[in-house]
DNA sequence: AATGAATGAGTGTTCATTCAT
DNA sequence: TATGAATGAACACTCATTCAT
């Protein structure tokens, strides 16, 4: 997490990208932080350090502490899970693949990278930021449900699935990937919880069970 | 909450059981604040304040705030679901019902109670307790997914389930609980989710999914 | 200026009266040190220390910096002004009497103590308090001028005073007490001023002034 | 408060005149600001932004935020007092027109101008400015009390004056006009003072006293 | 045993000052 | 000459911890 520490100009106006990598530098640094401390036991001191800077220069590029928590959670949900939903959709593929694919889609791009951090410090601290659960239930969650809806509906339409258990929850396709997140962040020294194999499993599971027997 | 207070003596000796009241009151007050705002936030001020002592009282029952919170955690952390791990397997019903016992006792007793708060608070705070997280585990989810493999496996046994999934990963069965936890821990106030409804869903889903079909 | 150290006892509640003392010797230290200073660069460190306390402590007795300016001028703006004035009317004495009484009592009970240097205080700094000011106005100056405009007025009909100046402009008779404060605030090193000579000699101007001649 | 912008010159070399007015500019802005807060509350940044110029650039013409205060004082201390006593002196008018002449002219230029606020400034924040406090006494205090002694010393001379009271303290003369300054400026918004109406009573009941009767 | 006043290190934040451009 | 981003010492205020009573 070292960041490439750019030389320092005191000097003249910054270009908007220079001011943008700096930003970036910055909430590199504050995600790191914050991970490692939580919200309140975070210093700025940890943060200016970590980025290279004084801890003054924090404040020319956030009003305070929790703006720097919120821009920082902010900058970080993109929601990209729309848009792989979107494109699933608009392949003729089973919906069973589909929701196999948007499975992997979460081993790859959030338990395989920094987006689980992310997720668990969301779910550690929004909590106390109410404005920022909403906002993240805005921006990925009420998104995400639409799409596994809209995938399971047109599963059941083609008379793929007969269960229409994730249009009324869809938040059981995604449980087991916050069971990963939080595993792994609480107990990974102790006994580490192959994610991978857990959602494959979790994958076949549910297609069963939403393709069903007799049941 | 509720500040049982108990006839103040100036004097000398306690019994170790009227030690051992007071500690419970102290722990009472302790949750509440750990709850309302986290380890951090927490002040010592508002925790003697609701126990009814002053705060030089606390550090007579507890060494620090982290000893505290540990032992809080520590105290709240019994295991009463190998206990009915147990009973289920005593009885000679399906292995099905086992599980369903299973989530219908996690519906009753913990998303119905303060249990659910107390996952919630370890799921926050525990990453900066490695200890605590190791004790967790051990007392609590070693445990569970013991019981919950001892039901699969002889649900695959006697030949009610095809899948061993759950043998592979019980984490899949309680993957909703937390969803459900932590969901109404952040969106409640934009969405509240139906947790009796999630489990009851999850439970035919997964029940479907282990009895398999073709597959 | 020394504070004299209270014998420190970190232990049981405090009298009514203890606290009260100590209140007073912390509002004795920042009295120094907001005259010195003035208020914005008044350092509560310095507060503390002269007090003989921990930074801490100062928050025990009075909420914020800005708190604790406004209960050093309030405790310090008793207005015996009024008192003086009642004791004045009371008697059966001619009215220059009178105001030469009160400008006597202004030398010894203002010019002579620390009274002056609350004023001074005042002056400073009650622009940026502005209901400091209306307090103060409140407490002292309009019950100050009230006294004047009676014993004025009684002067004028008793046939004594022949101008009734001093009953449009009751200032007029204490603005030397404010040159006074202000001239040794700012040039006593330089010039000093003879304050009771010059309180004498208005006297008397003022009286010839009141009495006046043909003119 | 009115920043003439000139022309942003990012070449070479300032001619002294354009350095000059740049100088004004900047202690015009100054000027308001500390006004406005005071020494210590005063914000370079503020005083940069209204001169229209970069913070960075007020080093360039002041040492420090000390120094711009003393210069801008220092700038502000003309002292036309002493001109407009010797104007009155050259005159061959009796001493009792000098002194209303003097009181007019304070209604005038000090109480019906920024000057009042000047000296506002100087009664507030000089007892920390030492040597702004002596320079203010010589250039503008000594001359002052020095054009009020030759006015009187001739009034007694002439016959006009049977006291001597303003030779022994010429303060006397100007105390209602600090009154007034100080006056409004703490308390205009509970009750206004008419100060013009002030010095006028002040000088009839002044020149009574000095010409007095018996007395 | 219980108290609660006292402590003081530590925090977020500000702002006069610097200096590479 | 002018800039303005960067600095970092300094401050008001907090709160876990101590200890004389």
């Amino acid at each position: 997490m070292q960041v490439t520490k750019t030389a320092r100009k005191p000097g003249r106006a910054l270009t908007p990208e220079e001011r943008q990598t700096k930003t970036q530098q910055l909430l590199d640094a504050a995600l790191d932080v914050f991970l490692e401390r939580g919200f309140e036991a975070a210093r700025l001191d940890e943060v200016a350090k970590r980025a290279g800077v004084a801890k003054g220069t924090l404040y020319l590029y956030f009003a305070s502490k929790e703006a720097l928590f919120e821009d920082l959670i902010r900058s970080l949900i993109a929601s990209p899970i729309q848009e792989v939903g979107q494109r699933m959709l608009a392949q003729d593929i089973p919906a069973e693949m589909m929701l196999r694919g948007l499975l992997n889609w979460a081993k790859k791009e959030v338990l395989g990278t920094r987006r689980k951090d992310i997720a668990r410090l969301i779910i550690s601290e929004a909590g106390r930021f109410p404005e920022l659960g909403a906002f993240y239930h805005r921006e990925v969650i009420s998104r995400g449900t639409a799409v596994i809806r809209a995938i399971v509906t047109r599963g059941v339409e083609r008379g793929e699935f007969t269960s229409d258990a994730l249009d009324r929850f869809p938040q059981l396709l995604i449980a087991p990937v916050l069971v990963g997140i939080i595993w792994n962040g609480l107990f990974s020294h102790v006994e580490t919880l192959d994610t991978d194999g857990l959602l494959d499993v979790h994958a076949d599971l549910i297609i069963r069970g939403l393709k069903g027997g007799a049941a």
